[in-house]
DNA sequence: GAAAACACCTAAAACGTTTTCGAAAATTAT
DNA sequence: ATAATTTTCGAAAACGTTTTAGGTGTTTTC
């Protein structure tokens, strides 16, 4: 193993290892001659520092560690790249790992980044976590982290968030002004603030425009990866409640579930049911109907969420002062034909 | 920062750092009577490794990188979870870093990554690779490196894969087999191994039945994110070859793009033009018609490549010789609705 | 009772950097 | 010429571990 190191230059020239190091790191100590020296060397040599040393000396990782529940889900993977982009430029590496929405895991891989002392550490929660222990401990070792898409309010740390109440309140108006007047919801699991939210949103929005909530409308999803959710409720609900004519689903990916069954069922969409979704996922213009949904910015969240988390890892290690953001990314209805007769 | 380190716990108990160390990674040179009392303190004082300086002294870092050509792909993003879950189990972290299919890019994350001191190397090469100096560079320097889907035949490494040639030559061998007789191809761009593999797969396929090969039934689609390519590919072969009656697409991207220009133009699927895609791609099933297409084992692809990967690494650092495998993975049609009349 | 064996512990070096502090050499000022 | 200043360099400590090589005291062996 060639390795070169600071000491393979310094004896090669003939000077000292300290010498070295600032010549290579711009000291202004140093003459211009030997630096030019050094710099030529080291080049030939094709030395490259060893950023474990480095990382040592300077107490800090250049490395950012990220949790998300799973990398194989689009929204994620658009985030991902938002996140791998930025990090980037700003000379950070980043290490992923999946909590598989469970808690226990979750708290295990957050322990991993500690323990592998990343600089700063970006979350989107598990469908599982309710308790944030684990989260504030990290805070409080001075690990910056912040939380996007799937957060928790009670946490005390930065957040990217798109306004989910606010958009599905935004889509349910929609609806409604439309003229659909018996709107079911396929909701999420219980837990994630984003499931909460959009649930919340969809209630409020009935309520605001005079049509009493039926909590019988309601039909959970906790089925992240697949869209046998959104294709079983659909069954469900067309059995319970013939006459409804609208669904706002939590996700495309349960809302195009639920178109499959309809095209199957030989039921009309958006004829007799419309059908919106969330998020605005690329299958979506595929499908027949094209799908009616809410554009969620997972590039922009990801991007976002290191540039906070990377100017609070500076103002931390420069002992000024962190102020926690919270981000809201605006999002918007994107019409097609699953809502439009 | 109350960070505890051992010299913290050698103090508390008024030991040396060398016995605490000792102590806690089960030297046996050490009483029970004090192992646990050092166990003891250094779970109350709640001491955790620091992996960075444990990486200097020990001279690995317990981290593989990744770099693929985009995070935003489906099958890249099972491979991932693959990599991911097999990665954790051996104890191992992974930095992830995308090429966004450009050559320059690649060498550049290739050097990163190197310099991070990570102990092995996964590839998928980008579209724009055909120089691999960059990689017999890191093999050079020691760095186990193994390349999986996209690879390069001529480095000499472990790699994992598809027989893309014969899953796509038993492909339209099952076209021809049922009866279909002007097949067209939508391949990929030209350098990358598979998407030349699975040209020649089709072209043997052909040639094997008695079909003669015609070049111009064959289309470029090298954009690899959207489905545009195939739905305007589609478009321009139905006015050059009105009689063609089934494609070999590349990739269930372009496959789904065609169908859906033939479900918009309102030519008939399988009817009038069979279409047979590449991946299984799960949204395959959810596109009408339901997509036949070949099963590409992702997560098993991710799993393998990290096993022998650390296998590699294992190996090395114990400086017994490694053996390079070439890995073929298994793959099977799965036959849907777009090629059955 | 002396030699040999054993059990238990520790000092110190090492991993490859960065940075502080000071020293020597060169330059400028007096 | 000497003094003051500036320029240029290097010794050494430090980051937190791991591991080698040995040291001390106790027990076993004959």
């Amino acid at each position: 193993m060639n390795d070169t190191k600071l000491i393979d230059i310094a004896s090669a020239l003939g000077i000292s290892v300290t010498t070295v190091s600032k010549a290579l790191k711009g000291y202004t100590d140093i003459s211009k001659a030997t630096r030019a020296r050094v710099i030529e060397m080291a080049d030939k040599m094709n030395y490259m520092p060893n950023s474990v040393a480095v990382n040592l000396r300077t107490n800090e990782t250049k490395t950012i560690g990220v949790i998300i529940p799973t990398t194989v889900h689009h929204f994620f993977s658009i985030v991902l790249n938002g996140i791998l982009e930025e990090a980037e430029k700003r000379g950070y590496l980043v290490i992923i790992l999946q909590s598989n929405e469970k808690y226990e895991l979750e708290k295990k891989q957050l322990a991993l980044l500690l323990q592998k002392r990343v600089d700063g550490i970006l979350i989107s929660l598990s469908n599982e976590t309710d308790d944030f222990s684990h989260i504030n401990e990290a805070i409080r070792k001075k690990t910056p982290v912040v939380l996007f898409d799937k957060i928790a309010k009670r946490v005390d740390c930065s957040k990217v968030i798109i306004n989910d109440a606010k958009a599905a309140f935004d889509a349910v108006s929609y609806l409604i002004n439309k003229g659909f007047k018996k709107i079911a919801h396929f909701r999420g699991s219980y837990i994630p603030q984003n499931s909460i939210d959009r649930f919340l949103g969809y209630k409020r929005a009935l309520e605001a425009h005079g049509i009493e909530y039926d909590s019988k409308l309601v039909y959970v999803c906790d089925n992240n990866t697949d869209f046998e959710d959104g294709y079983e409720n659909a069954q469900k609900l067309m059995t319970e409640h013939p006459d409804v004519d609208a669904i706002f689903a939590i996700t495309d990916l349960v809302a195009i579930g639920a178109i499959k069954y309809f095209n199957e069922a030989g039921i009309r969409t958006p004829e007799q049911v419309a059908v919106f979704g969330f998020s605005n996922w690329f299958m979506s213009t595929v499908i027949s109907p094209k799908l009616t949904t809410i554009d969620q910015p997972g590039y922009e969240m990801g991007h976002k969420a290191v540039s906070i988390l990377i100017d609070e890892i500076v103002d931390t290690k420069e002992l000024r002062p962190v102020k926690h953001q919270i981000i809201e990314l605006p999002t918007r209805i994107i019409e097609r034909e699953s809502t439009v007769r």
